[in-house]
DNA sequence: GTAATATGTTAGATTGGTCTAACAAAATTA
DNA sequence: TAATTTTGTTAGACCAATCTAACATATTAC
Protein backbone atom coordinates (compact mmCIF):
# COMPACT_ATOMS: atom_id res chain seq x y z
CA UNK A 1 0.00 0.00 0.00
CA UNK A 2 2.57 2.48 1.16
CA UNK A 3 5.78 2.06 -0.66
CA UNK A 4 9.28 1.92 0.40
CA UNK A 5 10.19 5.10 -1.22
CA UNK A 6 7.02 6.75 0.29
CA UNK A 7 8.01 5.81 3.42
CA UNK A 8 11.26 7.33 2.54
CA UNK A 9 9.60 10.77 1.97
CA UNK A 10 7.29 10.38 5.16
CA UNK A 11 10.29 9.66 7.54
CA UNK A 12 12.66 13.13 5.93
CA UNK A 13 9.33 15.19 6.62
CA UNK A 14 8.85 13.93 9.83
CA UNK A 15 12.38 14.30 10.93
CA UNK A 16 12.55 18.20 8.95
CA UNK A 17 9.27 19.25 11.13
CA UNK A 18 10.18 17.77 14.16
CA UNK A 19 13.35 19.33 14.28
CA UNK A 20 11.96 22.90 12.68
CA UNK A 21 8.41 22.92 13.13
CA UNK A 22 7.54 23.06 9.26
CA UNK A 23 9.02 21.19 5.99
CA UNK A 24 9.35 22.91 2.52
CA UNK A 25 9.87 21.32 -0.62
CA UNK A 26 13.09 22.43 -0.85
CA UNK A 27 14.31 20.99 2.05
CA UNK A 28 13.33 17.37 1.49
CA UNK A 29 14.59 17.87 -1.70
CA UNK A 30 18.11 18.47 -0.06
CA UNK A 31 17.88 16.05 2.95
CA UNK A 32 16.53 13.25 0.35
CA UNK A 33 19.41 14.32 -2.46
CA UNK A 34 16.34 14.40 -4.58
CA UNK A 35 15.45 16.82 -7.17
CA UNK A 36 12.29 19.43 -6.09
CA UNK A 37 9.93 18.55 -9.49
CA UNK A 38 10.33 14.99 -7.87
CA UNK A 39 9.92 15.99 -4.76
CA UNK A 40 6.69 17.95 -5.43
CA UNK A 41 4.96 15.67 -7.59
CA UNK A 42 5.18 12.84 -4.34
CA UNK A 43 3.89 15.29 -1.81
CA UNK A 44 0.71 15.41 -4.49
CA UNK A 45 0.95 11.80 -4.42
CA UNK A 46 1.06 11.68 -0.32
CA UNK A 47 -1.45 14.25 -0.53
CA UNK A 48 -4.36 12.15 -2.63
CA UNK A 49 -3.36 9.07 0.10
CA UNK A 50 -4.33 11.26 3.34
CA UNK A 51 -0.77 11.21 4.31
CA UNK A 52 0.43 14.83 3.51
CA UNK A 53 -1.19 18.47 3.52
CA UNK A 54 -0.29 20.00 0.70
CA UNK A 55 -0.93 23.93 -0.31
CA UNK A 56 0.92 25.12 -3.60
CA UNK A 57 3.56 27.99 -2.06
CA UNK A 58 2.93 26.56 1.91
CA UNK A 59 4.52 24.65 4.27
CA UNK A 60 4.29 20.95 3.82
CA UNK A 61 2.72 19.41 7.02
CA UNK A 62 1.76 15.76 7.85
CA UNK A 63 -1.92 14.60 8.73
CA UNK A 64 -2.15 12.74 11.35
CA UNK A 65 -2.32 9.53 9.50
CA UNK A 66 0.82 10.71 8.21
CA UNK A 67 2.05 10.95 11.33
CA UNK A 68 1.70 7.78 12.82
CA UNK A 69 2.94 6.03 9.29
CA UNK A 70 6.42 8.12 9.55
CA UNK A 71 6.34 7.51 13.64
CA UNK A 72 6.07 3.59 12.82
CA UNK A 73 8.53 3.90 10.65
CA UNK A 74 11.02 5.90 13.01
CA UNK A 75 10.31 2.70 15.42
CA UNK A 76 11.41 0.28 13.36
CA UNK A 77 14.49 2.34 12.93
CA UNK A 78 14.97 2.56 16.39
CA UNK A 79 14.19 -0.41 17.79
CA UNK A 80 16.40 -1.95 14.87
CA UNK A 81 19.49 0.33 15.89
CA UNK A 82 18.94 -0.92 19.44
CA UNK A 83 19.15 -4.32 18.61
CA UNK A 84 22.44 -4.22 16.30
CA UNK A 85 23.79 -2.85 19.36
CA UNK A 86 22.84 -4.88 22.00
CA UNK A 87 22.00 -8.18 20.29
CA UNK A 88 24.79 -8.33 18.26
CA UNK A 89 27.47 -6.29 19.09
CA UNK A 90 27.48 -3.36 16.37
CA UNK A 91 28.67 0.06 17.46
CA UNK A 92 26.42 2.78 17.98
CA UNK A 93 28.15 4.42 15.14
CA UNK A 94 27.80 1.34 12.60
CA UNK A 95 23.99 0.78 12.55
CA UNK A 96 22.69 3.56 10.97
CA UNK A 97 22.47 2.38 7.52
CA UNK A 98 21.32 -1.28 8.56
CA UNK A 99 18.78 0.12 10.15
CA UNK A 100 17.85 2.42 7.49
CA UNK A 101 17.03 -0.60 5.35
CA UNK A 102 15.64 -2.97 7.88
CA UNK A 103 12.86 -0.39 8.99
CA UNK A 104 11.30 -0.97 5.21
CA UNK A 105 10.70 -4.82 6.43
CA UNK A 106 7.13 -5.70 6.54
CA UNK A 107 6.81 -8.25 9.15
CA UNK A 108 4.69 -7.08 12.58
CA UNK A 109 6.46 -9.88 14.56
CA UNK A 110 9.71 -9.54 13.36
CA UNK A 111 9.52 -5.97 15.24
CA UNK A 112 7.48 -7.44 18.18
CA UNK A 113 10.19 -10.02 18.98
CA UNK A 114 12.84 -7.57 18.63
CA UNK A 115 10.91 -5.00 21.08
CA UNK A 116 10.48 -8.16 23.70
CA UNK A 117 13.90 -9.11 23.18
CA UNK A 118 14.90 -5.43 24.47
CA UNK A 119 13.14 -5.61 26.84
CA UNK A 120 10.80 -2.81 25.61
CA UNK A 121 13.35 -0.16 25.31
CA UNK A 122 12.06 3.63 25.14
CA UNK A 123 15.22 4.87 23.85
CA UNK A 124 17.63 3.98 21.04
CA UNK A 125 21.40 3.83 21.01
CA UNK A 126 21.93 7.26 20.43
CA UNK A 127 19.07 8.35 23.47
CA UNK A 128 16.89 9.35 20.73
CA UNK A 129 13.21 8.25 21.95
CA UNK A 130 11.37 4.93 20.72
CA UNK A 131 7.77 5.61 19.73
CA UNK A 132 5.32 3.08 21.02
CA UNK A 133 3.35 0.71 18.70
CA UNK A 134 0.32 3.38 18.20
CA UNK A 135 3.30 6.01 17.26
CA UNK A 136 3.55 8.29 20.51
CA UNK A 137 6.31 8.90 21.77
CA UNK A 138 6.53 9.20 25.84
CA UNK A 139 9.23 12.16 25.53
CA UNK A 140 8.49 13.81 28.57
CA UNK A 141 12.13 14.11 30.00
CA UNK A 142 13.53 13.84 26.48
CA UNK A 143 12.43 16.92 26.02
CA UNK A 144 13.74 19.31 28.70
CA UNK A 145 16.94 17.95 27.42
CA UNK A 146 19.50 20.62 26.88
CA UNK A 147 22.38 21.01 24.72
CA UNK A 148 25.88 21.24 26.00
CA UNK A 149 26.93 24.16 24.21
CA UNK A 150 24.30 25.93 26.28
CA UNK A 151 25.97 24.94 29.78
CA UNK A 152 28.18 27.94 31.63
CA UNK A 153 31.53 27.17 33.64
CA UNK A 154 31.16 24.77 36.43
CA UNK A 155 27.33 23.03 35.02
CA UNK A 156 27.63 19.50 36.14
CA UNK A 157 25.39 17.47 33.56
CA UNK A 158 24.44 13.93 32.36
CA UNK A 159 24.85 12.83 28.57
CA UNK A 160 22.17 11.82 27.77
CA UNK A 161 21.51 11.70 23.64
CA UNK A 162 22.91 12.85 20.33
CA UNK A 163 21.14 14.72 17.93
CA UNK A 164 21.42 14.08 14.16
CA UNK A 165 24.32 12.33 15.13
CA UNK A 166 27.04 11.76 12.21
CA UNK A 167 29.55 8.34 11.75
CA UNK A 168 32.16 11.03 11.86
CA UNK A 169 30.35 12.31 15.46
CA UNK A 170 30.20 8.81 16.62
CA UNK A 171 33.44 7.97 16.02
CA UNK A 172 34.97 11.15 17.90
CA UNK A 173 33.11 10.18 20.72
CA UNK A 174 34.27 6.89 20.67
CA UNK A 175 37.75 8.41 20.25
CA UNK A 176 37.24 10.47 23.61
CA UNK A 177 35.48 7.77 25.55
CA UNK A 178 32.35 9.68 26.17
CA UNK A 179 29.22 8.04 25.70
CA UNK A 180 26.14 8.21 26.97
CA UNK A 181 25.11 8.14 31.02
CA UNK A 182 28.73 10.60 31.77
CA UNK A 183 28.50 12.84 34.03
CA UNK A 184 30.05 15.80 32.57
CA UNK A 185 31.33 18.96 34.35
CA UNK A 186 31.83 22.09 32.60
CA UNK A 187 35.46 23.34 33.42
CA UNK A 188 35.87 26.41 31.65
CA UNK A 189 34.00 27.87 28.15
CA UNK A 190 36.85 29.55 25.63
CA UNK A 191 35.43 33.05 25.10
CA UNK A 192 37.01 33.19 21.26
CA UNK A 193 35.24 29.96 19.85
CA UNK A 194 33.16 28.64 22.58
CA UNK A 195 34.99 25.30 22.61
CA UNK A 196 34.68 23.96 26.17
CA UNK A 197 37.05 21.83 28.10
CA UNK A 198 35.46 19.83 30.30
CA UNK A 199 35.76 16.47 32.29
CA UNK A 200 34.08 13.64 33.14
CA UNK A 201 34.62 9.60 33.72
CA UNK A 202 38.43 9.22 33.49
CA UNK A 203 39.49 12.50 31.28
CA UNK A 204 40.26 15.93 33.18
CA UNK A 205 40.47 18.20 30.23
CA UNK A 206 39.11 17.63 27.20
CA UNK A 207 38.49 20.19 24.86
CA UNK A 208 34.72 20.18 22.87
CA UNK A 209 34.40 22.29 20.21
CA UNK A 210 31.53 24.28 19.78
CA UNK A 211 29.97 22.35 17.07
CA UNK A 212 30.41 19.19 18.60
CA UNK A 213 28.88 20.81 21.89
CA UNK A 214 25.88 22.13 19.97
CA UNK A 215 25.13 17.63 19.39
CA UNK A 216 25.17 16.83 22.62
CA UNK A 217 22.12 16.88 24.80
CA UNK A 218 22.36 16.58 28.27
CA UNK A 219 20.21 16.58 31.35
CA UNK A 220 21.12 19.35 34.34
CA UNK A 221 22.18 17.35 37.92
CA UNK B 1 23.90 -2.56 -9.26
CA UNK B 2 21.55 -5.66 -9.15
CA UNK B 3 17.87 -4.50 -7.91
CA UNK B 4 15.48 -6.51 -5.69
CA UNK B 5 13.50 -7.17 -8.09
CA UNK B 6 16.81 -8.67 -10.20
CA UNK B 7 17.65 -10.33 -7.52
CA UNK B 8 14.20 -12.40 -7.20
CA UNK B 9 14.45 -13.66 -10.86
CA UNK B 10 17.85 -15.07 -10.05
CA UNK B 11 16.97 -17.08 -6.80
CA UNK B 12 14.24 -18.39 -8.15
CA UNK B 13 15.79 -19.63 -11.52
CA UNK B 14 18.72 -20.40 -9.16
CA UNK B 15 15.73 -22.70 -7.30
CA UNK B 16 14.19 -24.28 -10.41
CA UNK B 17 17.36 -24.92 -11.84
CA UNK B 18 18.99 -26.55 -8.82
CA UNK B 19 15.71 -29.19 -8.64
CA UNK B 20 14.95 -30.21 -12.18
CA UNK B 21 18.31 -29.34 -14.01
CA UNK B 22 17.06 -26.67 -16.18
CA UNK B 23 14.41 -23.54 -16.37
CA UNK B 24 12.11 -22.47 -18.77
CA UNK B 25 10.30 -19.21 -19.03
CA UNK B 26 7.19 -20.80 -18.29
CA UNK B 27 8.26 -22.13 -14.61
CA UNK B 28 9.70 -19.01 -13.89
CA UNK B 29 6.35 -17.23 -14.60
CA UNK B 30 4.82 -19.71 -12.62
CA UNK B 31 7.03 -19.74 -9.84
CA UNK B 32 6.93 -15.55 -9.80
CA UNK B 33 3.28 -14.98 -10.34
CA UNK B 34 4.54 -12.77 -13.34
CA UNK B 35 3.49 -13.01 -16.90
CA UNK B 36 5.51 -14.78 -19.52
CA UNK B 37 5.82 -11.42 -21.24
CA UNK B 38 7.32 -9.95 -18.44
CA UNK B 39 10.09 -12.71 -18.00
CA UNK B 40 10.87 -13.01 -21.01
CA UNK B 41 12.10 -9.57 -21.25
CA UNK B 42 13.27 -9.72 -17.31
CA UNK B 43 15.95 -12.28 -19.42
CA UNK B 44 17.16 -10.37 -22.17
CA UNK B 45 18.14 -7.91 -19.49
CA UNK B 46 19.83 -10.42 -16.95
CA UNK B 47 21.65 -11.76 -20.12
CA UNK B 48 22.89 -8.15 -20.66
CA UNK B 49 23.89 -8.21 -17.36
CA UNK B 50 26.10 -11.03 -18.15
CA UNK B 51 24.02 -13.27 -15.24
CA UNK B 52 21.62 -15.62 -17.83
CA UNK B 53 22.67 -16.92 -20.54
CA UNK B 54 19.41 -16.78 -22.68
CA UNK B 55 18.79 -18.10 -25.99
CA UNK B 56 15.18 -17.98 -28.01
CA UNK B 57 12.96 -21.48 -26.96
CA UNK B 58 16.28 -22.23 -25.52
CA UNK B 59 16.01 -23.75 -21.87
CA UNK B 60 17.36 -20.46 -19.52
CA UNK B 61 20.83 -21.28 -17.61
CA UNK B 62 22.69 -19.15 -15.19
CA UNK B 63 26.06 -17.99 -16.05
CA UNK B 64 28.95 -18.95 -13.92
CA UNK B 65 28.39 -14.99 -12.32
CA UNK B 66 24.65 -15.36 -12.40
CA UNK B 67 24.88 -18.39 -10.41
CA UNK B 68 27.25 -16.96 -7.63
CA UNK B 69 25.09 -13.98 -7.60
CA UNK B 70 21.81 -16.29 -6.78
CA UNK B 71 23.72 -18.13 -4.39
CA UNK B 72 24.95 -15.17 -1.88
CA UNK B 73 21.14 -14.38 -2.09
CA UNK B 74 20.16 -17.90 -1.21
CA UNK B 75 22.98 -17.61 1.77
CA UNK B 76 21.90 -14.31 3.40
CA UNK B 77 17.97 -15.89 3.14
CA UNK B 78 19.17 -19.17 4.98
CA UNK B 79 21.78 -17.27 6.90
CA UNK B 80 18.48 -14.94 8.16
CA UNK B 81 16.29 -17.75 8.59
CA UNK B 82 18.74 -19.74 10.75
CA UNK B 83 19.35 -16.71 12.88
CA UNK B 84 15.39 -15.86 13.29
CA UNK B 85 15.14 -19.57 14.71
CA UNK B 86 18.23 -19.54 16.70
CA UNK B 87 18.32 -16.10 17.94
CA UNK B 88 15.29 -14.88 17.98
CA UNK B 89 12.92 -17.86 18.74
CA UNK B 90 10.83 -18.02 15.91
CA UNK B 91 9.30 -21.04 14.81
CA UNK B 92 10.83 -22.64 11.27
CA UNK B 93 7.14 -22.54 10.20
CA UNK B 94 7.49 -18.59 10.44
CA UNK B 95 10.69 -17.77 9.26
CA UNK B 96 10.59 -17.71 5.18
CA UNK B 97 8.12 -14.22 4.96
CA UNK B 98 10.73 -12.18 6.87
CA UNK B 99 14.20 -13.76 5.41
CA UNK B 100 12.51 -13.23 1.96
CA UNK B 101 12.80 -9.76 2.77
CA UNK B 102 15.88 -9.48 4.66
CA UNK B 103 17.99 -11.41 1.98
CA UNK B 104 17.92 -7.76 -0.10
CA UNK B 105 19.73 -6.41 2.38
CA UNK B 106 22.78 -4.64 1.49
CA UNK B 107 25.27 -4.78 4.18
CA UNK B 108 28.10 -7.46 4.28
CA UNK B 109 28.91 -6.59 7.79
CA UNK B 110 25.41 -7.41 9.10
CA UNK B 111 25.53 -11.10 7.09
CA UNK B 112 28.83 -11.37 9.17
CA UNK B 113 27.65 -10.61 12.01
CA UNK B 114 24.87 -13.11 12.06
CA UNK B 115 27.06 -15.78 10.41
CA UNK B 116 29.71 -14.81 13.35
CA UNK B 117 26.99 -15.27 16.17
CA UNK B 118 25.36 -18.50 14.85
CA UNK B 119 29.00 -20.20 14.83
CA UNK B 120 29.32 -20.60 10.70
CA UNK B 121 26.44 -23.15 10.32
CA UNK B 122 26.31 -25.56 7.71
CA UNK B 123 22.33 -25.60 7.18
CA UNK B 124 19.35 -23.93 7.86
CA UNK B 125 16.96 -24.92 10.00
CA UNK B 126 15.11 -27.16 7.66
CA UNK B 127 18.42 -28.40 6.91
CA UNK B 128 18.78 -26.68 3.91
CA UNK B 129 22.81 -26.15 3.02
CA UNK B 130 23.63 -22.52 3.78
CA UNK B 131 26.27 -21.78 0.14
CA UNK B 132 29.73 -20.02 1.82
CA UNK B 133 31.20 -16.22 1.43
CA UNK B 134 32.37 -17.46 -2.18
CA UNK B 135 28.36 -18.72 -3.16
CA UNK B 136 29.79 -22.94 -3.19
CA UNK B 137 27.87 -25.46 -1.51
CA UNK B 138 29.63 -27.99 0.96
CA UNK B 139 27.07 -30.40 0.04
CA UNK B 140 28.97 -33.67 0.40
CA UNK B 141 26.70 -35.30 2.95
CA UNK B 142 23.31 -33.55 1.63
CA UNK B 143 23.61 -34.95 -2.10
CA UNK B 144 23.71 -38.62 -0.25
CA UNK B 145 20.26 -37.49 1.39
CA UNK B 146 17.48 -39.52 0.10
CA UNK B 147 13.81 -39.24 0.62
CA UNK B 148 11.64 -40.93 3.50
CA UNK B 149 9.44 -41.98 0.78
CA UNK B 150 12.21 -44.38 -0.90
CA UNK B 151 13.14 -46.30 2.09
CA UNK B 152 11.76 -49.85 3.09
CA UNK B 153 9.82 -51.38 5.69
CA UNK B 154 12.20 -51.89 8.57
CA UNK B 155 14.32 -48.96 7.66
CA UNK B 156 16.43 -46.72 10.55
CA UNK B 157 16.67 -43.51 8.78
CA UNK B 158 17.77 -39.84 10.22
CA UNK B 159 15.59 -37.04 9.52
CA UNK B 160 18.35 -34.35 8.11
CA UNK B 161 15.99 -31.80 5.97
CA UNK B 162 12.74 -30.85 4.56
CA UNK B 163 12.44 -30.40 0.83
CA UNK B 164 10.58 -27.10 -0.14
CA UNK B 165 8.77 -27.22 2.66
CA UNK B 166 5.68 -25.61 3.00
CA UNK B 167 4.19 -23.89 6.33
CA UNK B 168 1.64 -26.10 6.14
CA UNK B 169 4.30 -29.25 5.97
CA UNK B 170 6.04 -27.44 8.33
CA UNK B 171 3.05 -27.17 10.77
CA UNK B 172 2.06 -30.29 10.65
CA UNK B 173 5.55 -31.78 11.28
CA UNK B 174 5.45 -29.71 14.52
CA UNK B 175 2.29 -31.11 15.59
CA UNK B 176 3.60 -34.67 15.33
CA UNK B 177 7.04 -33.32 17.26
CA UNK B 178 8.40 -34.56 14.61
CA UNK B 179 11.78 -32.26 13.89
CA UNK B 180 14.96 -32.67 12.70
CA UNK B 181 18.05 -35.56 13.77
CA UNK B 182 15.03 -37.61 14.89
CA UNK B 183 15.59 -41.25 14.09
CA UNK B 184 12.73 -42.84 11.87
CA UNK B 185 11.94 -46.53 12.25
CA UNK B 186 9.62 -47.57 9.20
CA UNK B 187 7.22 -50.15 10.78
CA UNK B 188 5.40 -50.86 7.50
CA UNK B 189 4.04 -49.45 4.74
CA UNK B 190 0.17 -49.36 3.27
CA UNK B 191 0.42 -50.94 -0.56
CA UNK B 192 -2.76 -49.32 -1.58
CA UNK B 193 -1.03 -45.37 -1.05
CA UNK B 194 1.98 -45.77 0.22
CA UNK B 195 1.16 -44.53 3.61
CA UNK B 196 4.07 -45.14 6.07
CA UNK B 197 3.85 -46.22 9.59
CA UNK B 198 6.65 -44.97 11.09
CA UNK B 199 8.18 -44.61 14.89
CA UNK B 200 10.35 -41.99 16.67
CA UNK B 201 11.50 -40.11 19.68
CA UNK B 202 8.25 -40.78 21.88
CA UNK B 203 6.38 -41.78 18.99
CA UNK B 204 5.31 -45.44 18.82
CA UNK B 205 3.00 -45.61 15.10
CA UNK B 206 2.60 -42.48 13.34
CA UNK B 207 0.87 -42.73 10.11
CA UNK B 208 2.62 -40.52 7.39
CA UNK B 209 1.00 -39.88 3.87
CA UNK B 210 3.15 -40.69 0.83
CA UNK B 211 3.42 -37.16 0.11
CA UNK B 212 4.51 -36.14 3.59
CA UNK B 213 7.40 -38.52 3.03
CA UNK B 214 8.19 -37.56 -0.35
CA UNK B 215 9.39 -34.49 1.09
CA UNK B 216 11.13 -35.29 3.93
CA UNK B 217 15.00 -35.97 3.51
CA UNK B 218 16.79 -38.64 5.59
CA UNK B 219 20.24 -40.67 5.67
CA UNK B 220 19.83 -44.21 6.46
CA UNK B 221 22.06 -45.60 9.15
C1' DG C 1 1.85 -35.83 -40.55
C1' DT C 2 -1.49 -32.56 -39.51
C1' DA C 3 -4.26 -30.43 -35.84
C1' DA C 4 -4.50 -28.87 -31.37
C1' DT C 5 -2.24 -27.28 -27.33
C1' DA C 6 1.42 -25.40 -24.82
C1' DT C 7 5.16 -22.43 -24.69
C1' DG C 8 7.75 -18.41 -26.18
C1' DT C 9 8.15 -13.78 -28.33
C1' DT C 10 6.99 -9.09 -29.97
C1' DA C 11 4.54 -4.83 -29.72
C1' DG C 12 2.54 -1.44 -27.25
C1' DA C 13 0.28 0.48 -22.96
C1' DT C 14 0.64 1.69 -17.90
C1' DT C 15 2.55 3.16 -13.43
C1' DG C 16 6.15 4.62 -10.15
C1' DG C 17 10.00 7.26 -9.55
C1' DT C 18 13.32 9.89 -11.40
C1' DC C 19 15.27 13.75 -14.35
C1' DT C 20 15.90 18.62 -17.10
C1' DA C 21 14.12 22.81 -18.97
C1' DA C 22 11.13 26.42 -18.64
C1' DC C 23 8.17 29.25 -16.23
C1' DA C 24 5.84 31.41 -11.84
C1' DA C 25 5.67 33.09 -7.24
C1' DA C 26 7.78 34.61 -3.00
C1' DA C 27 11.48 36.48 -0.46
C1' DT C 28 15.49 39.24 -0.21
C1' DT C 29 18.37 42.99 -1.38
C1' DA C 30 19.55 47.24 -3.21
C1' DT D 1 9.57 49.73 -5.03
C1' DA D 2 12.15 47.48 -8.44
C1' DA D 3 15.61 44.06 -9.39
C1' DT D 4 17.61 39.88 -8.11
C1' DT D 5 17.71 35.52 -5.96
C1' DT D 6 15.52 31.70 -4.04
C1' DT D 7 11.86 28.63 -3.95
C1' DG D 8 8.04 26.27 -6.07
C1' DT D 9 5.45 24.46 -10.11
C1' DT D 10 4.41 22.60 -14.76
C1' DA D 11 5.52 20.08 -18.82
C1' DG D 12 7.63 16.55 -20.95
C1' DA D 13 11.18 12.78 -21.25
C1' DC D 14 13.17 8.38 -19.52
C1' DC D 15 13.80 3.80 -17.36
C1' DA D 16 12.25 -0.24 -14.58
C1' DA D 17 8.73 -3.38 -14.00
C1' DT D 18 4.57 -4.73 -14.93
C1' DC D 19 0.45 -5.88 -18.03
C1' DT D 20 -2.67 -7.49 -22.39
C1' DA D 21 -3.20 -8.72 -27.15
C1' DA D 22 -1.43 -10.70 -31.02
C1' DC D 23 1.64 -13.56 -33.27
C1' DA D 24 5.34 -17.46 -33.68
C1' DT D 25 7.39 -21.73 -32.61
C1' DA D 26 7.51 -26.30 -30.25
C1' DT D 27 5.38 -30.16 -28.45
C1' DT D 28 1.73 -33.43 -27.98
C1' DA D 29 -2.15 -35.94 -29.49
C1' DC D 30 -4.62 -38.07 -32.79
Amino acid sequence: MISQTEENYLKALWNIISNKGEASVNELSKQLEIKMPTVNSMMKRLAEKGLVIYESYKPLKLTDKGKKQAALIIRKHRLTEMYLVEKMGFGWEEVHDIAEQIEHIQSPAFFEKMDELLGFPKVDPHGSPIPDKTGKIEAEQYIRYIKLSDCREGDTVTFMAVSHSSDDLLKFLNSRELSLGSKIKVRSIEPFDDSMTVSYGGRKAEMLSNKVCDKLLVRPA
